[in-house]
DNA sequence: CAATATTGTGCGAACATCGCGCAATTTAAA
DNA sequence: TTTAAATTGCGCGATGTTCGCACAATATTG
């Protein structure tokens, strides 16, 4: 996994850092901030934003610096050449269709579960549930349904390499934090092989995951519905929610 | 606009060449190909593949790469931070909510217009209209309405200079490629303040879009709506769908 | 209006990146 | 299968880019 000193660019390491420190709570940065979030000097990050910006990929009033719509650019060419979020697409949009819920497909990146493919519910746009579940957007996994569901997919020697050293971060008051009630709910969501997140990444919130396998049994994505604790009980997600998802799982199979 | 040589990191900006050499035509390359599409050389193709590839932006089986999800990470950040796509997004939900067409924001990014914020009708997933209209979809602006509308509302110089030794490609047989009628076709956009293109981005399909000015009188971006022919008549288009967008962008003002 | 903190940037030193060129591998032809 | 040709992998010394110190300019505070 590692590679040769002499075929690492620090430049590119750096300047995409840079780039990434631009995230949801650090929207616009100078050059001393931008050196602090990364680590390099500010001179350097200073050259680094200047790069950037004459790139077009930030833009800036002189002294700050913010992300342009180029960036999208990388997106676009994700959701164009990839597979699976073109694969799901469809998919998604026809179950918001029928249920009027909001469905998303998400894989694990790092630490964080990535939603690469989404659709809105219709009653979404009016209260503003689940906020900031767009496309690209990056979520706990250890708090989200989408997560555990991925992480219980994992081998057990990745998912020891996963928790080790990690600190499960308090979300809401509902966040499982403790390593041995949490590898406990993994295990539980590996038996079941879904998971209903109650509560663990937004108040008021519930979520039901369901894995999406190919037909080697390789665990892809996984995808969610999310809603109200009262759109998502005990009775409905096992009525209604999760043969939905199995279904739509098991349809999708052959396609990825 | 142009910055200080010793203040231009190439590394960085050979680095994302690199990345965005993966577009919609080829998703997989490798070394060579790589090198060819950027104008650097082999050796160098392969730093730069190997650097992106060990940061996790691109996967690989060796020889071949390909955009992996953590690309995503960018267009999240700029979902999550930047204002315009939030302010719209609701809107767009609503509209499509109440017609049930397709409706995209786009802002001008180079010679290119970038979908910034979209919602698909209920048609959409079955019947595939309008193929890759994706968040962060980058259409040649001369053929699209948006485009048109974003082109009319620059100054005349700026879109003379943009217009400067550009080749206004033939996208569909609609398209209009002759810098002439094309210069004709802005001015009258420029005066009736709104485009309706008929088929020059995709045969069969029309789309009318309008400009999205804020209170200081602004075009920040565009919003238009895509359907058939059948769909997006002249008479529809007067009595329906025009005072739809002019109503929204209306509405969308004050909050630019 | 000092005094202090913060930011902008030139410069020589240091080291990361360059691409040539050969070896290894794959593909094609005989 | 063997040989030849084409392509790909990558080490190495030369070159040019990036480094961050340190000072100047500007902003902030008492």
């Amino acid at each position: 996994m590692t590679i040769a000193k002499a075929d690492f660019i620090e430049g590119l390491a750096k300047g995409l850092s840079v780039l990434e420190a631009f995230d949801t709570e650090r929207q616009r940065l100078n050059a001393t901030l931008a050196a602090h979030r990364t680590g390099i000097t500010r001179a350097a990050a200073r050259r680094y934003l200047l790069t950037l910006a004459e790139l077009g990929y930030l833009e800036t009033d002189g002294s700050y610096y913010w992300l342009s719509a180029r960036v999208l650019r990388f997106a676009g060419s994700y959701m164009a050449t990839s597979r699976l979020p073109r694969t799901l697409q469809p998919t998604l949009n026809q179950l918001s269709q029928q249920t009027h819920a909001s469905f998303s497909a998400v894989v694990l990146d790092g630490g964080d579960g990535v939603i690469v493919a989404r659709s809105a519910g219709v009653a979404e746009p009016v209260r503003h549930l689940a906020y900031g579940l767009h496309l690209g957007a990056r979520l706990p996994a250890h708090a989200t349904s989408t997560g555990r569901v991925l992480l219980a997919n994992l081998s057990k020697t990745d998912f020891a390499q996963w928790l080790r050293g990690r600190e499960l971060a308090r979300i809401t008051s509902q966040t499982e934090v403790g390593v041995s009630p949490f590898k406990a709910l993994i295990a539980r969501v590996r038996q079941d092989d879904y998971c209903l997140a109650r509560e663990a990444h937004e108040l008021g919130i519930h979520a039901l995951a369901v894995p999406l396998r190919n037909m080697q049994g390789k665990t892809l994505a996984a995808i969610n519905v999310v809603g109200t604790a009262d759109e998502l009980t005990d009775a409905t997600v096992q009525r209604k929610w999760l043969p939905l998802l199995l279904d739509a799982a098991r349809a999708l199979r052959p396609l990825l």
